[in-house]
DNA sequence: CTGTTAGCGCCTTCAC
DNA sequence: GTGAAGGCGCTAACAG
C-alpha cells in the first residue's frame, strides 16, 4: 500500500506538496500539481483514512438513528440520506433503536466515540421531551419527530393538520364513530391524535382512540381484543402503516367487511395500501423527500454552526381510495 | 475530551498501564486497574477511535453492498446484519447499487479506502461472472448470489429447487401454461429461472420466459405490453417480490382476474401477498436468517482467514394460497 | 510557492 | 509488573 512519502517520493517534492495538492489547496504551481497527480495515479495511492481522520479531527461520518429500518417509512429516509450523504464525501452509519431508551443512549454514546459529523435522528418520546441539540458534540436533525418548541433542527410531516383532514374527510364522508389507533410510544403519533381530536371536537363528536404499540403484531391483537367487545365503531383510522396493516390483518380476522361494515383510513401509502379490495385511503408522506431535506439540512448546518435553527415542515397529501367511501348515517 | 494520559495522570500511572487495563490485558496488579478503572469512570473517558484505528490497523468496521435496501429482502437483511455487528462491536456502512457496476466498483473502492475488516456484498451480474474473495484487500461474503463454482464464501436459497417446485405446484395444480417472469440483471433471477425450465421440461411442457429489469415499475410495464398480444398463459410466475407486485399492479389494469383467469405466483413472502384477495403463492425466504448468516459467515472468516470456503444454503418455503387453486385443464 | 517538522491519540515493543 | 518512547500516516503550522 503506496503512502504519501512514496508519492512525494516519486514526484520528487516533499509530502506537503501531495497533501495539498490532493486536498486541492490552491496556490500550488501547476508543474507540481501534475507531477503529484501522475504519482498518485501511478502508484494507486490512496489516502489513509484513519490518519487523516486522526490528524484532521473530522471523519464525514454521519449518524443515522432510527426505531426500524424495516418500517418503510425509515427504509425510504435511509436511502434518501445515504445517496445524499455519499454524494458528498460522508459515511453513514445506521442504528436501529427500537424505540427502547437505552439502545438509543447507547448509539448517541457510540456517535460520540466515533466522533460523527452529525447525527439524523428518530427520537423516542422518552429522549424529545427535553432534547436539545446543544447537549451533543455534534450537530443534531431530527426527523419525523419533533415538539413544537423543541430547540432544534427538524424535518417533519405537518402530522396535527394532516390527521385533522383524514379525520374530517371521514365525518364529511358519513362516518361520525370513528376510532383512532396511535403509535403512543411517538410523539408523531401523539401529535396525529392531537389533529384527530381536534377534527371531532370541531364537529362535536366524540373521539375515541386506542394506544398501542407501533408494530403489525400488536396493533393486529390489539385490535382483535378491540373487535370483540361490541359495538363497533363506523370507521378507523391508522396514525402509521404498520398500524394500518395490522388494523386490516385483524379486520380480516374477525371477518369485518370493508367498506361494508367498517371504514378503514391511516397514514402511509404503502404499495399495498392500493392492491387490497378496497383500496385503503391514507395520508401519503413524501418519505424521500423527508430524508433529503434531512440530510441537505445536516450539511448545512455543519456548513454553518452558527445558523438560526430550522424546521422544515413536509404536508401530507390524502389519497381518496374506496375503504372510506361516502356512505349516509347508518342506524 | 479527556485522554488517555489524563487518565493516566489522574490514576497515578503511566499511559502503557492505562491501555493494559482497557484493553483487557492480564499482568496487571490489581492495584493499578481499580485505579485505573476509577479515573477513566470519573473523567468519563472514551478512547479515540480514530486513533486507535491508526495504531491498532483495525477498524472493526463492515460494508454491507446491496442493490436497493428499500427491497423489503435487503432491508431485512440489513437490520439482521446491524444487530449482529453491532453485538460484535462492528460498525456497518450501507451501500446501494441500483445494480450498476459502477456503483458496486465505486463503493468497493471505498470499502478498501474505509479499510474495512469485511464486507457482505450482493455483487451485479457482471461482477459475479469471475469473482474471487481473493481479489480483494479484505475477506467477503456474497448474499443471496453466487454461483455454483463461484471461490466465496456464501450465503443463498436454494433458488433453482425452489423454483422447481413452485413451478411443479403450479403444473400439478392444473396450470401447465404458465410464464416466468425473472430478473435478469442478477444471478438469483437467473437461477430460478434454471429451476423453472428443468420443471417444465421434467413434466414435458414447453417453457415461456420473459427478462425483465426487477423493479416494481418496469415489471408492470413488461407486463401491460405482454398482456396486449393474447393468448394469455393459465399462469404466472415471478422471480422477486418487486416484480410479484408490478405483475399484479398490470394484472389490475387491464382487468384480467386472479385466480379466476390466471395463477398468480412468485417469491418473496411479503406482507401484502396474503392480505390481497386472493392471497398469493409464493415461495417464502427466511431473510432475517439469511442476513444473520452472512455476517456470523464473515465473522468466523475474519477470526480464521485461512478456514475453507463456505457455502450456506437455505431452503425457501412454498406457501400455498389461492392464487393458484386447483383447476382443471381449460380450454 | 515549497519544504521541514511537530504532533493528532493511541498501542506496543523494549528496557527496567 | 511497570514506564518511557517510538511510531501508525497524515495535515497544518511555520519557515524560508
Amino acid at each position: 500500500m503506496a503512502q504519501i512519502k512514496d508519492v512525494a517520493h516519486q514526484a520528487g517534492v516533499s509530502v506537503a506538496s501531495v497533501s495539498r495538492v490532493l486536498a486541492g489547496h490552491a496556490g500550488v504551481s501547476e508543474s507540481i500539481r501534475q507531477r503529484v497527480l501522475a504519482a498518485a495515479q501511478a502508484l494507486d495511492y490512496r489516502p489513509d483514512l484513519a490518519a487523516r481522520r486522526l490528524r484532521s479531527r473530522r471523519t464525514d461520518t454521519i449518524g443515522l438513528i432510527v426505531s426500524d429500518v424495516r418500517n418503510p417509512f425509515f427504509t425510504e429516509i435511509s436511502r434518501a440520506v445515504e445517496d445524499v450523504a455519499y454524494q458528498n464525501h460522508f459515511r453513514v452509519i445506521l442504528c436501529n433503536t427500537d424505540e427502547n431508551p437505552e439502545k438509543e443512549a447507547f448509539y448517541l454514546d457510540l456517535m460520540r466515540d466515533e466522533n460523527v459529523t452529525g447525527v439524523i435522528l428518530s427520537p423516542t418520546l422518552a429522549l424529545l421531551a427535553d432534547f436539545r441539540s446543544a447537549d451533543y458534540p455534534f450537530p443534531v436533525v431530527l426527523v419525523d419527530r419533533c415538539d413544537r418548541d423543541t430547540a432544534a433542527d427538524a424535518v417533519v410531516l405537518d402530522n396535527v393538520d394532516a390527521a385533522y383532514r383524514l379525520t374530517t374527510h371521514l365525518i364529511e364522508n358519513g362516518h361520525p364513530r370513528n376510532v383512532l389507533f396511535y403509535g403512543a410510544a411517538s410523539a408523531t403519533g401523539c401529535q396525529r391524535r392531537e389533529g384527530y381530536m381536534a377534527a371531532m371536537a370541531a364537529h362535536g363528536l366524540e373521539p375515541q382512540v386506542e394506544a398501542v404499540t407501533a408494530t403489525v403484531d400488536h396493533a393486529r391483537s390489539a385490535a382483535h381484543k378491540f373487535f370483540c367487545r361490541p359495538p363497533h365503531p363506523e370507521a378507523l383510522i391508522a396514525s402509521n402503516g404498520l398500524i394500518l396493516l395490522g388494523l386490516l390483518e385483524a379486520l380480516r380476522e374477525v371477518k369485518i367487511k370493508v367498506p361494508e361494515q367498517i371504514a378503514l383510513t391511516g397514514f402511509d401509502d404503502l404499495p399495498w395500501t392500493r392492491l387490497v379490495e378496497p383500496g385503503i385511503t391514507v395520508i401519503a408522506q413524501p418519505t424521500y423527500d423527508i430524508g433529503q431535506a434531512a440530510i441537505e439540512l445536516l450539511l448545512q448546518r455543519i456548513a454553518q454552526p452558527a445558523q438560526a435553527v430550522r424546521r422544515v415542515v413536509l404536508r401530507g397529501e390524502l389519497r381518496e381510495r374506496d375503504s372510506s367511501k361516502k356512505r349516509n348515517a347508518r342506524r
